[in-house]
DNA sequence: ATGGCGGCACAATGCCGA
């Protein structure tokens, strides 16, 4: 039985006693997380260790940023796709007891017509490139972490009104479906669930509290993995902490 | 309709997130 986890945190350096406190409350075996804004010589490694946890960390000043965090050694720790050439950093991954997990912080894109949308798109699609490669040296996968796209309309928490835009437009789907192409699957689909379950909410307009959310942080599954994967379930009570990311941690449990 | 909150930085506002 493994539990595997991913969060975005909004700055580690801010969430971190959040992050342990969590951590005490689920002992994961693996914890994906995304914007940490943390430079590798400020990852709070020591406090992390004393959790129980190893930990592997790519980040960078200000924003982005991305780490693995594991009961189990890390190993064979990559910060790039050989497919594309990034100042930005965004991908971690690294094999922990026989799983290769590759962690992602997808492009935001802002919005359409911006410079940070196509970028999103090649980022995607050269995502696309090595994760095929990695498939076939990996039968045992998790491709996991913040996509930024909402893949389906009930993963939106007011569908109409975002019809095309950023987060939900047809170029960004199409991608995330190319990569479910690869037969990894969407764990958290994988089982029934409540309507209107969300893993993000805006910070402003009381987001939280009116639930009006999108699902854009997912644990998607190799085929060998998905085979042993009994649930997968979003983890609201975060959320409701004082000063929370806007992010809630979503969790898949390996028989 | 707009911007609203929150984190960050060459620290006051501007950039960015989603």
């Amino acid at each position: 039985m493994k539990t595997i986890a991913t969060w975005n945190v909004n700055s580690l350096k801010v969430r971190l006693p959040q992050v342990l406190q969590w951590l005490r409350e689920n002992p994961v075996d693996i914890l994906a997380l995304q914007e940490t804004k943390l430079i590798n010589d400020k990852f709070p490694l020591s406090e992390i260790k004393e959790a129980g946890y190893h930990a592997a960390f790519n980040g960078q000043k200000t924003y982005n940023g991305v780490a693995i965090l594991s009961r189990y050694p890390v190993v064979d720790i990559t910060i790039k796709n050989p497919y594309y050439e990034d100042p930005q950093h965004r991908i971690i991954s690294a094999t922990v007891d026989g799983i290769r997990i590759i962690c992602i912080y997808v492009p935001n894109g802002q919005s359409l017509d911006s410079e940070k949308y196509t970028y999103k798109l090649e980022w995607l699609d050269s995502l696309y490139k090595w994760v095929k490669d990695e498939c076939k040296l990996y039968p045992k996968l998790i491709l996991l972490g913040d996509y930024n796209i909402a893949l389906e309309d009930r993963d939106v928490y007011n569908p109409t009104a975002w019809i095309g835009k950023n987060l939900v437009s047809p170029l960004e789907r199409a991608a995330l479906t190319q990569l479910q192409g690869l037969k990894l699957t969407d764990s958290f689909r994988m089982f029934e669930q409540k309507e209107k379950l969300f893993s993000w909410w805006d910070y402003r307009r009381m987001g939280f509290t009116l639930n009006k959310g999108m699902r854009i942080d997912y644990i998607l599954l190799s085929p060998l993995l998905a085979a042993k994967c009994i649930s997968c379930t979003i983890d609201r009570i975060p959320r409701s902490w004082k000063q929370p990311s806007d992010h809630a941690p979503v969790l898949a449990t390996l028989d």
